[in-house]
DNA sequence: TCAAATTCATACTTGCACAGTAGGATTTTC
DNA sequence: GAAAATCCTACTGTGCAAGTATGAATTTGA
């Protein structure tokens, strides 16, 4: 049930771009990304040049250049990019509704196993291609905010204190309309007891 | 967001057993197991040894051994099966209830990704931690019977009409009271289309 | 015009986990 | 004692994830 690093990295790619966009910088380096997250530069490279060559961004070369979304946020869902990236979000290929395989079972009708496999990959679907990057991005925008915590994109050059907090959301829609069942985003902390 | 064939085949294995069982074959053969789902003998045999190890089956060895279950039915939930073979059902590990593992994000608390991932871990985890065995196995036969389909158990030898299907259900209890939000068992037809 | 800074393209590496095979030892039944 | 089963351990191969490495092409500002 795992994603890959490639997957994690591309939607952390997204997410920061997108923040940094509301906060009125569309454009980030890669450099700038990579350190944000700690991750090894010339692999969220190839990462990026993967979400050009699918349409989820776009890049100016030379210098001063980096990566902007190249949709709008709001029609940027994380299923699809999950899929481009890690492949099908079933656990098993017999319950993929984008890229269905027959299994070796007998029966597939009557499988339990089959049953049971479908009802997590519906899950898993009713989350991930629900949900957009604009939902994300303001849902995190507004914890960062109500914590008085800065976000720390742009380095050292620019001045944060004149963007964040603006009097109102830039977004300039009201909250989004989740319509998760129980809404996640209220469960604040979160046990991380181990074992 | 995959499960490996090794925990595939042990599901298979568990609800097989356990259909066996309710029809009054409470052992199995590892070959015979191998047979109905056209799995690797030798690797179901591996993977039965995993599940003995666990306390999920017992064997009686030579001649007519064979393994069955070595717990009651509805004391077998898939969750911790999955996690025995394929370790965590998070798709991250920085939000992995049962053996979490700090990322290297700078901020756990406001991170995007870890909110929705923690969501899909919850969805995943609130059906696999759930559902029991006794469950699937119950609803697998109801599918059989109503379909006035014969499993395809217990090879030539032993007669069929005479178990299935039994006056009442030998469970001894009412239908299984899945709380599931919609009833995915209802889902009789499932698009398979491609693409 | 040149140097610096960036993305773009391609090839390579490295480790390791998945999905088995193989072979024989041990136990049980008839 | 033979047949039929589980048990045990070691081995294999191969594909892929997760990067490294190198250099070309492009853009900018001095």
């Amino acid at each position: 049930m795992n994603l890959s690093k490639r997957g994690e990295y591309a939607l952390r790619a997204l997410i920061d771009i997108g923040i940094a966009s509301e906060l009125g910088r569309p454009r980030l380096q890669v450099s700038e990304l990579a350190a944000k997250e700690k991750l090894p530069v010339k692999f969220l490279e190839q990462i990026l040049t993967q979400l050009k060559a699918a349409g989820y961004v776009e890049s100016k070369r030379g210098k001063f250049g980096g990566y902007s979304l190249a949709k709008k946020m709001d029609r940027i869902k994380f299923g699809p990019v999950i899929r481009l990236i890690d492949g099908p979000l079933a656990p098993i290929p017999c319950v993929s509704q984008t890229s269905y395989v027959r299994c070796t079972c007998p029966d597939e009708v009557h499988c339990g196993l089959r049953m049971l496999m479908l009802d997590v990959r519906n899950a898993i679907a009713k989350i991930l291609d629900r949900y957009t990057l604009a939902e994300i991005v303001e849902i995190t925008l507004r914890k960062l905010r109500r914590d008085k915590v800065t976000p720390l994109f742009l380095q050292p050059s620019m001045r944060l204190a004149s963007i964040l907090p603006p009097a109102v959301s830039p977004l300039g829609r009201g909250r989004p309309k989740l319509k998760t069942q129980a809404g996640i985003w209220e469960t604040e902390e979160i046990k991380t007891k181990r074992n």
